[in-house]
DNA sequence: GCGTGATCATAA
DNA sequence: TTATGATCACGC
């Protein structure tokens, strides 16, 4: 089943306030797609449906999901108390000077200009298919928010650009983090911030704290 | 390997 | 219980 991408963010909101309110399974029908037995072996597998079933463009590319309306899709999954259980991740950590050289050419802000939240119950008591998806809230970072965002940003890639990458921990950062983000931990990536030479390192990603992403969904409903 | 979608698993 | 560091799957 495909579905072609939304003209406006009204008609992409209108589509998911269709699916609010859906359990897992009943999407998954929809959309005539199985469902995985765990979450283990398939972690993004409920990001996908979404994407799926909002029409977002399917590519892996570094954009936002719908390339003509600037918005990235985030879904979010959420406790009994609405409180979200896992940190966000937002893009890859470049490790190339240009992209590092001010907030504004920034893979993050690029990511977080405008997102569409879609939260959904992942509480590890019911089971995926039961799993009750939530209201889509369609945000857009506040001053505060965004010098919050770009306070750590800069302050990671500072790091990054000196060489001391290798130095960066993943409880830096109030509200944004730098955490590991590959296949596994023997992973690597030339980083070209290197003072001389480069240096393989570790590929990272940044991700937005439970704390942030809480405020995000809680006030706006 | 890179970038997308993320959650898992264990240490603190 | 929470958060860090590690890991899973896919297209190219």
């Amino acid at each position: 089943m495909n579905i072609s991408p939304p003209n406006s963010s009204s008609e992409l909101l209108d589509r998911a306030k269709n699916i609010a309110g859906l359990t897992i399974q009943q999407l998954a029908n929809k959309m005539n797609v199985p469902i995985p037995q765990s979450t283990t072996h398939a972690k993004g597998w409920f990001g996908n449906l979404l994407e799926l079933s909002l029409g977002a463009n399917a590519a892996s590319a570094p954009e936002p999901d719908f390339v003509n309306l600037g918005i990235e899709l985030k879904s979010i999954p959420i406790d009994a108390n609405g409180k979200p259980k896992e940190s966000t991740y937002i893009c890859v950590t470049q490790l190339d000077p240009v992209a590092l050289s001010s907030w504004e050419k920034s893979l993050v802000k690029c990511k977080l200009t405008e997102v569409l939240w879609v939260p959904f119950e992942a509480n590890k008591n019911t089971p995926v298919p039961l799993r009750r998806i939530g209201s889509a809230i369609l945000w857009q970072p506040n001053r505060l928010q965004e010098k919050q965002l770009k306070d750590d940003w800069q302050e990671l890639s500072d790091m990054i650009v000196l060489g001391d990458i290798d130095k960066i921990s993943s409880s830096m950062g109030k509200y944004l983090q730098i955490r590991p983000k590959g296949a596994n931990s023997k992973s690597l990536t030339n980083d070209k911030n290197q003072s001389g030479t480069n240096k393989l390192t570790l590929p990272r990603g940044f991700y937005l704290r439970p704390s942030f992403t809480h405020s995000i969904i809680s006030k706006n409903r």
